[in-house]
Parts: structure tokens; sequence; C-alpha cells
DNA sequence: ATTGTGAGAACGAATGTTCGCTTTCGAGGA
DNA sequence: TCCTCGAAAGCGAACATTCGTTCTCACAAT
């Protein structure tokens, strides 16, 4: 199933039911880490953020640690994968939505909400950061991007075959447009300032709309 | 004339016409070592590189750059103030833009222009994301979108006054949300992802119009 | 008895910065 | 024009500290 991470459970509980097999604290351990390290790197990055800082914030030996994740960069490499996780389930709903600008819209601000509820701003940005360099996290930066942008230009690509979309629209330029005015939203955090989801789904309605050029908009302003 | 700096002109060449003064000279090699900063700083982001990759790049000893930054966030602070001053002179341009829509898209394009060509948007991205925590560089990069946003509302709100805006938009909720798309335009550098720079003016301006809804849109479509 | 788990000292490498020294510069006196 | 000398510029080894990581050993559970 996942394979990307290094704790994963090795061995179903055997027969007994304890309250706490092997297995499941060995997770349970893994994750406390994992919480630690996104505390630490949400606070000072990646590259400012010590091994001894996610121990101590784990309250946790670096030998324990060290057990449960072979380097720092697997960390670092498991918290992207948790963001490329959820970001593709945010992105997936998109596709079952029928009318295009729903899709974009509704998928954009779940992902805002998301990103803020979770306070991920912080790591969106340093993984979009980081991508523009560094190999190993734009490795992992690009499966996620490579994988929403598919996502994203299939649907875009079927609505516009479907005749919901004017067909002067250009994809080849009007995807990477979306997905850097969606970065631009989710690192900005808008609700960290003060603007409700309503109106920020307002104003991108509007101007997904005059992107889009939708053929038939039915109730574009209203919602 | 300017006090952030640690290597100004101490004083003005004394009487003769030398080819390189004292100063001059001093002047000269600090912009060398800032230079070799920004490419380290591009290639590595603040946190990840190193005093002694810079002294490589400017092929210079610690010692003798230590005489000219005395420390390594004065250099990440130098580097942000130089772009604090090119954003604010980009911005500038667009107060004595007429139409609203225009300054807008115009001001926006030239930004992203200017960052791409000058490599910029890796070192935007990294300020933008060290904002997020760093308090010393939060309080440059403050300076710098504060006198952004400072410029940008007085622009909205007089364009507002003067009635070529329809008096729904909520300026409080309009600039962040323009601020915000454009940092993620610039960060995503889309000449660098193969889109011109007319497509992208063109969809800015699309939806620019659509957020800013300017009540005579003279010719917003075909420019 | 064997195996998994954790603590914490210890490791070598790398960090930002400093220090003592030499070289270069340029104004002013002979 | 040449010399002199103080100051500025430059070098690179060395500094203390911190980094990511490993090692050893004790404890706990099976």
């Amino acid at each position: 199933m996942d394979d990307t991470l290094f704790f994963e459970a090795t061995q179903a509980e055997p027969f007994d039911g304890h309250v706490h097999s092997r297995a499941e604290r060995r997770d349970l351990q893994a994750q406390r880490i994992l919480d630690a390290a996104k505390t630490c790197f949400v606070r000072s990055g990646f590259q400012g953020t010590s091994m001894q800082q996610i121990c101590s914030e784990a309250s946790m030996s670096p030998g324990a640690l060290y057990r449960y994740f072979p380097s720092k960069e697997s960390l670092i490499e498991a918290i992207c994968e948790v963001n490329r996780r959820q970001d593709a389930e945010t992105f997936a709903a998109m596709e079952n939505c029928p009318n295009v600008v729903d899709g974009v819209v509704n998928c954009a601000i779940d992902h805002l909400r998301f990103t803020h509820d979770n306070g991920n701003a912080p790591i969106f940005a340093e993984i979009a950061t980081e991508s523009l360099r560094n190999e190993s996290i734009r490795a992992i930066g690009d499966n996620c991007m490579v994988d929403v942008r598919h996502r994203f230009h299939d649907y875009l690509r079927g609505a516009l075959e479907r005749g919901e979309i004017d067909p002067v629209v250009e994809l080849e330029a009007l995807l990477p447009m979306i997905l850097a005015i969606g970065q631009g939203l989710a690192i900005a955090d808008l609700p960290n300032q003060g603007v409700s989801f309503d109106k920020v789904e307002t104003m991108l309605r509007a101007a997904t709309v005059a992107m889009l050029r939708p053929v038939e908009a039915k109730d574009t302003a209203g919602n």
C-alpha cells in the first residue's frame, strides 16, 4: 500500500488482543516523532531545524529517534509525503464535480481551508521553496505536483472537449496559471489576515470564470 | 541617503580623480560579495548556504569578507533590502497609470518580468517563506510588504473614490487577494515553464477585471 | 535467553566567527 | 621622484559551538 515510509506495520497482530501490540506501539511512536518534526519544521523550516530540537519536541533521545527514521532527510520526506497524500485526496474530490467552475473553485477552497486549519501554510511554502533547488525534496514535491497537475489537466481537458469551456482557452497556459494562483493563496493564508473564506471564494470564482470562460455559466456570482 | 548597509562611502573623493578611490573600491568589493551571496542563496537558500561557500563564490577569504559584513544575517538583510528597493521602484510606476486595471496588471507583469529576468524567483520564495517565521527577515519583508501594500491600497482606494471601480468591491479583501496572486505568480515563474508573458498578462487582465469590476472597462480584452 | 527499545555520551565534520599576521595602498615629507 | 609609515585590506589557520549520526550499554518484554 505504501512503501515510502520506514515504519510500516511489519506484522499484523498475531493472535492476542493486547491494548498495544508491538507494531501498534511502533506506529504510535513514529507518529509522535512526525508530529514533533512538523511542529519544528513549521517553526524553523527544514534546514533551520536540528535533530536535537525534534528530539526535545518529541521527548525522545537521539538514539531512540534514529530507530524509527534513519536520517533527517527521511523525516522531511515523510512530512512531504503526508502533505502529498492529503493534497491528492483534496483534488480527487474535484473530479466528481460536474460544473467546471464549481469543481475548480471548490477544490481550491477545500485546499485552502485544509491548509489553514492544519497550520500547514509554512510547510507548504517551505516545500514550494525547497522544491526550487533541493533535489530530493523536488522529487517528492514534483511527484505531488505532477499528480495534481495531471488530474487537473485531465479534468479541464474533459470539460473543454465536452464544450463546457470556450475552445479559445489554452490549457497549457491556463493550468500553470491556476496552480500558481492556488499556491499563492495557500501560502498567503488569507483567513489568517482576516479575510473570510467566503470572500476569497467569491473573488476566486469571479477570476476563475473570467479565465475559464465557461460557455454556460449558471450562477457564477450568486453562490 | 542609505543607512541600512554597512559599507557606505564614508568620504567623498577629496580632490584627485583616481580611477579607483578608496571608497569606490570598497563599494565594488561589497557589491562583489553581495553578488556571490545572491548566487549562493539562490542555489541553496539562506540557511543552506555557508559563509565558506559565499567566500569561495566571491574568491575571498573569511577574514576579508568579514571586513565588509559583520555577520551572515547582515548579508541576508542586505540582499532582502535590495529586493525591497527594486520592488518599491516597480510598484511606484503603477501610481502614474490612470486606468486602474492597466495599472494593476502592468505593475504585476513588470514585477514578474523583473523577477524572471534576474532569476529572483527562488529568493522571492525564500523571503516569503522565511518571513513566515524568522523575525529579523520578517522585519525587512514586512517593511517591504507594508510599503507595497500601502501604495497598492491608496491606489485602489483612489480609483474607488473616483468611481472607476464598482463600490461593491471590498478593498480589505481584494488587496490581500491581489497580493497573494502576485506572489504566487512570481514564485511560480511561469515563463520558466514555457508560458509567455503575453498569455499571463491576458489571463491576469481577465481575472483582474473580474475582481475589480471597473465601471467602464475600455479595452480589457484586446490589449 | 533473545529481542526490541531507549538513553545519552561520543564522534567527526561543518558551522559562523575571530585573531594574528602579512601585503598593499596612498598621502606627505625629503 | 623617491621614500616612509600608518592605515586599510586581505589571508588562512584556529576558535568554540553545533550539526547529524553512531555507539555502547542498560532496561523491558516476550
